[in-house]
DNA sequence: TCTGACGTTGACGTTAACGTCAATCAGTAC
DNA sequence: GTACTGATTGACGTTAACGTCAACGTCAGA
C-alpha cells in the first residue's frame, strides 16, 4: 500500500477559506459574483478542483494588482467555449493585450528588485560606517 | 546653441496629472496623505524633478498592486534618513522583506505569462480547425 | 477692470471588495 | 430529543482611493 495523499475530489468553502488563507465570507462573495461556480448539497457549497484552480488564479491576480473583474476575464480565457471564429479572433487579442500589460508589469517588477538592491547597498554602507566610524575614514 | 530639452525644474500640479494620466485630485490626495511633498508659492502647490519620481513610483506601486500605505513604505527605503544602528538594521530587513514579496511577483507574472501562452495556443489551434475544418482531419 | 484659466480647500459621494452580525437550517454526537 | 458544529442568506457597515461639486483666490492678458 501507499501513503500518497490523493488530492480530494472536492472541497467545502472552509476547507478552501483555510488552505488559502481567507475568509469564507469573501469566498462567497466570488461565487455570488460568479468568479467560482458551486454544486449544492443540501445548500451547502462544494467546491470541484477546477474551481479551487479559479480560487489561485484570482488570489495570484490579486497579488499581481488585477481587479477581481480582470481576473474573471483572464480565467476566461483559458477554455475557448466560443466556437466562432469572431469569438476566437477577439479573445485571441485580448490575450496579446493581456501579455502586454504583463510583460509590462514584469519590467516594473525588474527595475522595482534594482532598486531595492541599490537601497540596500546604501543601507550597509551606511551601518559599515557606522560599525568603523574612525578607521581609514578619509574626510578632507 | 543646443536645442536638447532641459528637464524642468519645477512642475504644476497639472503638468503631472497630464503627463501621467491621472486627475490633479489624485495628486492632491497623495499630498494630503503625505507621499508628495510640495512647495508653495502663494498657496500653489509647486514639485521639484524629485516629487515627480516619487510619484512615478507611486503609480508603479500601484500597477503592481500595492497600496499606498505600501508605496510610501518603499519610497521611504531610499533615502536611509535615520542615523542610528537599529534603524537602519529594521530598514535592511524590511527590504529585503520587499524583495521577497517582488520575487514571488515575478514568478507569479511569469507563471501567468505561460498559462496566456499555452491558452494562446489552444486559441489558434481552435481557430485553424475552424478555417480547415475538413482537410486531413482523421476522426475515428 | 473684467474675464478666463488655473489653482485652492472643504465636504460629501462613490466603487470595489469584502467584514460583521443576525436569524436560520442541516447533519452529527451524545 | 438536545446540543453542537458548520453552513446558509440577507442586510448593513467599512476601508481605500479617489470623484464631484461648490465656493473662493490669483494672476496674466485684452
Amino acid at each position: 500500500m501507499n501513503n500518497i495523499e490523493k488530492p480530494p475530489a472536492a472541497y467545502s468553502i472552509s476547507e478552501l477559506a483555510n488552505e488559502f488563507d481567507i475568509t469564507t465570507r469573501a469566498i462567497r462573495f466570488y461565487d455570488e459574483q460568479g468568479l467560482l461556480s458551486s454544486d449544492r448539497r443540501s445548500g451547502v457549497r462544494i467546491y470541484s478542483p477546477a474551481e479551487r484552480i479559479k480560487l489561485k488564479l484570482i488570489l495570484r491576480g490579486k497579488r499581481l494588482g488585477f481587479s477581481l473583474g480582470e481576473s474573471r476575464e483572464i480565467i476566461n480565457m483559458y477554455d475557448p467555449s466560443s466556437e466562432n471564429s469572431k469569438q476566437l479572433q477577439f479573445l485571441l487579442d485580448r490575450i496579446r493585450e493581456k501579455r502586454q500589460q504583463l510583460e509590462r508589469k514584469r519590467r516594473e517588477v525588474n527595475s522595482m528588485l534594482k532598486d531595492l538592491n541599490t537601497a540596500e547597498l546604501n543601507c550597509i554602507t551606511a551601518l559599515s560606517e557606522l560599525a568603523v566610524p574612525t578607521r581609514q575614514k578619509n574626510r578632507k
